[in-house]
DNA sequence: AGGCGCTTGTGAAGACGTGCACAAATCGCG
DNA sequence: CGCGATTTGTGCACGTCTTCACAAGCGCCT
């Protein structure tokens, strides 16, 4: 499920303000989601509270690490180091949450050798050299929309199975490959939208205008405090 | 819909390389959606699109842009210079798409005064200011999680109803407020998920392991190229 | 030991999104 | 003017996700 990681965060806080156990409303309120569709995620799990008490909290992490693969820590590459991908390369809340940085690579030379975080800048065509070296499973697109196809490719022949695109395109890859898009301008267009379905109910609060005005109410809109691109 | 901006972006891509119209097909093709689904879409859009034809390309793109409220082009508050609000800023997607940054915000007063792509930090304390300039509707958080929520409650005390959240924590906001949250580890962590669970089948080509190894079936996990946070 | 309050786990119902398949409509061509 | 090729718009069925509500189970207190 694409809600553990919420789950995962949340007990990492209640971890550390000091909670042994914590009840599923508890964790749920702490998550942003309803209590039942927790404890059915949690069950799904295997996972096992104990009733009257709750969850374990560390049990629990332990568990859900587990499931989400972290008792690895992970190898990605951050392939374009411009504006976004060099925020990207400093943001430390990879490496506290289980990723390490594996390399850093562009294809622009001026760039090249520059250092970040303690890593330096490598060429794009010393792709297959890192990968032979470690065990990449994970690569960060970070490029412009453009080039975002052919450095897709490229992880991919080197053996990546996972692909973070930050590019405003969509990618191709074979079956077996997962994507994962995340586009900052989509998310403001998102809320640009909410920001005018609102004006409009505002202007007009009954029904009745056109379907260009105000949607039709099957279109109702959701509250949306969620994880990403699920 | 939250697939309404990627619609929007492949048909900005399309009318760039001189087509006039398109059909269902292959709109949904670029945008990596199915005919059908897009259809759908479309028709609640109240927009028509000609039956043996397609759909006029230019026109399409001005429908999108008035239901996405895209007509008036909207300021953004960027509260947060960091690493990551510091490629925010940077970021040119958001002025080519729509959105115009009002104005930058920190805490830090060793960052107040910086000048980030031709605007100067202020100081969080100066925000009532700002939005009595202007009307601002959007806020985007890209503080540490600790800070976030504080920063949210300023935001929505001078009105604005949207707010995009990067730090890594839930937001507790008004009704009538939107949140729409990116988190860059959790994606990381949703793909860790499917690398964890390729790696089982592989190893475990017959179902039968235990829930922890290999998860049960009806927790099937679903081909993910899409947007974030629906 | 027994009862009581609290919490989990889950069955069932409903809402929702998805995709197929086809009727209706339009254009172009003979 | 009529026919066929093409494409939209949509009814329908299916699977998934969500939510409610409640039985089963656990610990604590008397």
């Amino acid at each position: 499920m694409a809600r553990l990681p919420e789950y995962l965060r949340a007990l990492h806080n209640l971890a550390e303000t000091g909670h042994e156990t914590v009840s599923s409303e508890g964790l749920a309120n702490a998550a942003g989601v309803n209590s039942a569709k927790l404890r059915k995620d949690l069950s799904q799990l295997g996972s096992y509270g104990t009733r009257g008490v709750g969850y374990d909290v560390g049990l629990l992490i332990d568990q859900i690490e587990y499931v989400l693969g972290l008792t690895q820590r992970r190898a990605v590459v951050l392939v374009g180091v411009g504006n976004l991908g060099h925020a990207l390369a400093g943001y430390d809340g990879f490496a506290s949450r289980g990723f390490r940085i594996a390399a850093l690579l562009d294809a622009d030379q001026e760039l090249v050798g520059e250092e970040i975080n303690g890593l330096v800048v490598q060429h794009i065509d010393d792709l297959p050299q890192v990968a032979a070296e470690e065990s990449i499973a994970i690569g960060v697109i970070a490029t412009p929309a453009a080039a975002a196809q052919r450095v897709a490719d490229q992880l991919v022949a080197v053996g990546v199975t996972s692909i973070l695109n930050f590019a405003p395109c969509v990618l191709s890859v074979p079956e077996g490959v997962d994507v994962r898009k995340v586009d900052l301008a989509i998310e403001l267009q998102i809320l640009s939208f909410h920001e005018h379905r609102k004006a409009s109910l505002t202007a007009l609060p009954a029904a009745g205008g056109s379907a260009l005005t105000a949607l039709p109410g099957g279109l109702a809109v959701t509250e949306s405090q969620e994880a990403i691109g699920t």
